[in-house]
DNA sequence: TCCCATGGTCGAACCGATTCGACGAATCGG
DNA sequence: CCGATTCGTCGAATCGGTTCGACCATGGGA
């Protein structure tokens, strides 16, 4: 089921088949429907390999994701399903890659071996050592998430230094004078994780604009970390009235601590975060929170990805979206 | 950068270079020694596509998902994260294509387009023509999941049924007399989702056997309807003491209607079910369940898909588990 | 009426790897 | 010391598409 084959039963030769279906060539009515009569019979597709090779591209994105075993967040996940999403619609298929750890073969092969035309990597680190590669070896790429100095690439970012400063202002603007945030994983932060850094300068900025106390805390991504956390917060520093966070994953478990200390949501107590709608919206009360737009961005890279495919030497672009707080169940005024 | 470039920077020809890298026949040590430096200095790697269009295999095989707009449940995301695992550490590469609506040029490209060695699916119904398209293909295929009669397929699934009898019976031993099932929600159901029948069935025969009064609902995947079907449930039937769910998007939701409702659990009320143990202990408290093994279903599902590319003649194999229910926290003893 | 552009088709080259057959040199057994 | 292996290497064919140059009819414009 070759186009030889189709060729043959058709009566034509291998080009007359090859132009009946591209179309970059005029070829009669007549033998194009008898040609796509044989396609249907036979249920004949071109072999990918074949024409990959010839034509020099793949019509395959590559997706370059954290490691497998560390859990994908809801707002990852988000992210890869609106870049596959994207991706489809624009006819492309998506190969997976995790990187990190012992999986760099895999990532290896998606880089060097032309298997893709162009690459999106998730979770950048302010110094990343695969966007050097990739840089290196010149295959187009967008960031989703950018480096300490992202100018001479193209990415797509949440501005998560606006976004916590803008929660610590709607928090202040309530009254709250005592406030923390609940940042990311101190491993994430130690590595250089960007939103990790972000979240902290962000706080630290409005904190001293608005002549606040802030303390900033690391926490693991999940609700058992988060409620310890919490607990230890709020132990240390019983004053505090509010907490902002960038770690949807730990969100239930600050809920707990909350309730375990007697602290009720948000009569007593106010949280604000950024987090994925979906995810926000399933918490108990809801969470108010900057809500993601997981679709959008990825939506985005995978616009970008096809800029930078169709002309590589274009100059580079970028997005950086600061979205508003949706105002949900979990902020108060400060009690007296 | 090609496979000729280096025989002629290497002073040897095109075979030679390829027989030093595949070691299908022997190269003298000095030769190789030459050959893999220019490699190495040019960073050379083989061209994907024109090793595949060659060798008539991918070294990719794809991983069909259920369309990317509906949400992944955590349950959903471990098997893609193990499949991806697993074949990253055969070196495989994984294709990702969302299946169904609008999504179904994707799943063509794929199947007809050889642009994989095989295919996992995830999600699969009782009747499902995906399958069938791959039976009709003769392409390698892995489910996970089954359909009705899946004597001509290879599958792994989890084992509903008993999973399901097994909850009721745990509860029963406890001295509930009156216990709702929780479903996966009415149009999956409808649409003649495998789970959803399965673990009807398995809740039907257990209350049978022990003589109990069962009511089974279907519920939407997400927290809120979580608590809104239970809120109506316990309107309706105020006589029940004890859910079992096979949603775990759900259950956050059901703990809350329990807490509204004036239900402490495990005193008053026990919930147990099937879900991915890390969704279970992030609960609170934590959800007594049949923890999914996820990572050993994917590893399991990419070993048969192996299996099946190296001989499409082989008799089918499939893995059905049904894991125990680890105790937690969320049922006791029914109260007199 | 002649020329040239156009439509429609074919054959052959090409993309970058693998692999088969062949061949000279070295090695081994008898 | 000679024939048969084995080693190491090369050239050419091949995988299944796309694309370029060439060719023969037509048909329209000058």
């Amino acid at each position: 089921m070759n186009i030889g084959e189709i060729a043959k039963r058709a009566g034509v030769s291998r080009s007359t088949v090859s132009y009946a279906l591209t179309g970059r060539r005029p070829v009669s009515p007549e033998t194009k429907q008898r040609i796509l009569a044989v396609i249907d019979e036979l249920g004949y597709r071109p072999n990918a390999a074949a024409r990959a090779l010839k034509e020099g591209r793949t019509r395959t994105i590559g997706l370059v994701i954290p490691p497998a075993s560390t859990r994908l967040t809801d707002m990852q996940l988000g992210f890869v399903a609106s870049v596959v999403d994207a991706a489809a619609r624009a006819d492309l298929d998506v190969l997976l890659s995790p990187s990190g750890g012992e999986h760099d073969r895999s990532f290896e092969r998606v880089v060097t071996g032309q298997r893709v035309d162009g690459v999106i990597v998730m979770e950048i680190r302010l110094e990343d050592d695969r966007v050097a590669r990739l840089m290196a070896s010149g295959l187009p790429f967008v960031g989703i998430g950018r480096t300490r100095d992202p100018d001479g690439m193209s990415w797509v970012d949440l501005d998560y230094e606006t976004l916590i400063a803008r929660c610590v202002h709607h928090l202040a603007d309530l009254g709250h004078r005592d406030i923390a945030l609940v940042n990311r994983s101190a491993e994430l932060v130690a590595a250089g994780y960007g939103p990790g850094h972000r979240a902290r300068a962000g706080f630290d900025r409005a904190v001293a604009e608005r002549g606040l106390r802030g303390v900033a805390v690391c926490c693991a991504d999940d609700a058992q970390a988060g409620q310890a956390c919490t607990e230890h917060l709020l132990a240390e520093h019983p004053e505090l009235t509010a907490i902002a966070t960038v770690n949807e994953a730990a969100a239930a478990g600050v809920y707990h601590a909350l309730a375990r200390t007697g602290r009720e949501v948000p009569r007593d107590f106010s949280i604000v975060g950024v987090a994925a709608r979906h995810w926000a919206e399933n918490l108990h009360p809801p969470l108010t929170a900057a809500d993601v737009p997981a679709v959008e961005l990825g939506a985005h890279a995978v616009d970008l990805l096809l800029g930078r495919i169709a002309d590589p030497a274009a100059p580079h672009r970028h997005l950086l979206v600061a979205p508003p707080i949706s105002l949900r169940a979990t902020t108060g005024p400060a009690r007296p």
